[in-house]
DNA sequence: CGCACACGTGAAGACCGTGTGAACGACCTG
DNA sequence: CAGGTCGTTCACACGGTCTTCACGTGTGCG
């Protein structure tokens, strides 16, 4: 299953740095504190870095079950990671909304 | 086995230094009295400093043996860790909570 | 321009992992 | 024997997590 990592897997995504085998990531070193499913998203948005990522492709990956039509946890988490992340890191930007698609990641330069 | 020390390790963790092979922690150059079961659990969080270890694996490391499912040991000594360690330097955080996975050990300033 | 729908956001409630104080017995020490 | 420390277990309190709902905001299309 894809959520398990390989146990030396260590995904870079700007300042950020996330070990699925630990069950960590973090900013620029700071550890941060994440919730089963918010590490699981980030992991899986991770692996796929720079592509458009479905809700359902999401849901399935992160729940492992299919999604309901009308469920809304994925941009639940999506929101809990962003709040996460623009702490963390606030000059930076990850999870971008692709209208329509779903959700992409990468760090990008916050404006301003 | 991994509680045995060499003889010369010596573990810092910010104003925190521990010396396994002497039985003994100090804190800022004050020494600490930890029992042995206190000892060894900061000594194995020690080890895997800022890495999240999970309640079996400190309690295997520790006891010797294998966890029983619902026993609170690791969390009771956790907490026994945290006061004692509060007390002697209460501007610090060092046992950091990781919901789901486990603890960590970190030296992290107190918040305020 | 205005409508329908996608997405953002805050909050409530249930659930369960963790925090915490205390009781108890084993062991040592004087 | 009396007192103390330590290890273990228990019961309850507390707080974080997950899920769902409701409503606000934005986007794209006719």
């Amino acid at each position: 299953m894809s959520a398990t990592a390989p146990p030396d897997e260590i995904l870079s995504v700007g300042p950020l740095e996330i070990v699925p085998a630990e069950h960590l990531a973090r900013a620029d070193g700071r550890t941060l504190t994440l919730s089963i499913r918010e590490l699981r998203l980030l992991t899986e948005l991770a692996r796929r870095l720079d592509r458009i990522v479905s809700r359902e492709e999401l849901f399935a990956l992160v729940w492992d079950r299919e999604m309901r039509p009308g469920d809304r946890s994925v941009d639940v988490y999506v929101r809990k990671l962003r709040v996460k992340l623009e702490h963390a890191l606030p000059a930076w930007r990850f999870i971008h909304t692709h209208f329509g698609f779903g959700y992409r990641l990468a760090a990008e330069r916050a404006p301003d």
